[in-house]
DNA sequence: TACTATGTTGATTATTTTAGTCAACAAAAG
DNA sequence: CTTTTGTTGACTAAAATAATCAACATAGTA
């Protein structure tokens, strides 16, 4: 049950550029660095990022890329399932002609309700989510009062 | 996200064994023949969970395996950890010391809620679940009466 | 215009993991 | 003492992973 470093990279990458992003586009050689990505390798995953509208590019001198949306409209599934492919823990969940057993198998619904709780968590947390939190952990430690 | 065919093989085969086994030691053969899986490769899987002492088996002429403790005291977590290794999407989520940022990233801490609601499922089923869904499954259907 | 800084794309590669197989052995029953 | 079962370790083929290499496209800038 593991992800692969394509999704821990590519939501690094993203939070990262959410984080970075103002009126210039970023230029993924910043983000790579900051991430300790290969830059090469870094490209790799943002292309696919960009194919399907989540992230926009312009090249050339000054050029990068950004965010195609507000942050609170890019959810971690949709990421995921772009860098991963679908998030179904075993094929026949999503594809019963997969296993011939398929309709008459109780470790089958099993996966089905796995793969809905990681849907649960990855369809329920945003960008903005993630930006939030990043904020959090970064901000000075605040002096608690206790009543 | 995909769990490797040790841990689907062995969740059905102990399914299997479950609902299969009685009095006498169930051969690994017959499991093998009924959930279609390589006997030799069975066996591979079948070994840890002897070491874990989920399985208990016996040699030799009507031998065979069978469960170690009544079905309802086997969880589906214990399962696939001993098959799979931790259920944990992230290494770092376990082990912070494998990325030096982990306590500063906001994306750990999404992984780590992850991993809790995939924990979440797996502890709470049991192989008494899968029994009880299975029977379910292979019933003839019922005539449903609506009030 | 030429140069440089960026992103784009496809081919290639090394490493690791997965999914097994092979084969020798151990023990229990008949 | 032969057969049937489980046990164990070594080995292997195929696939997935995690990159790297390299040629190219495009936009700004000197």
């Amino acid at each position: 049950m593991r992800l692969s470093t394509r999704g821990q990279y590519g939501t690094r990458a993203l939070l990262d550029l959410a984080l970075h992003q103002d009126e210039e586009p970023v230029p993924l050689k910043e983000i790579a660095q900051r991430q300790q990505i290969s830059l090469q390798y870094l490209e790799h995953l943002i292309a696919p990022l960009i194919a399907t509208g989540i992230v926009r590019s312009t090249r050339g001198a000054r050029g990068g890329v950004c965010l195609a949306r507000p942050p609170h409209e890019i959810r971690l599934s949709e990421v995921i399932r772009n860098l991963e492919g679908s998030i179904s823990p075993v094929e026949c969940v999503n594809n019963p002609e997969a296993c011939a057993r398929a309709e008459l198998c109780a470790a089958r619904d099993i996966w089905g309700e796995l793969k809905k709780a990681i849907d649960g968590v990855l369809e329920s947390t945003t960008l903005q989510d993630l930006m939030e939190r990043q904020k959090r952990k970064e901000k000075p430690q605040e002096v608690m009062y206790y009543i």
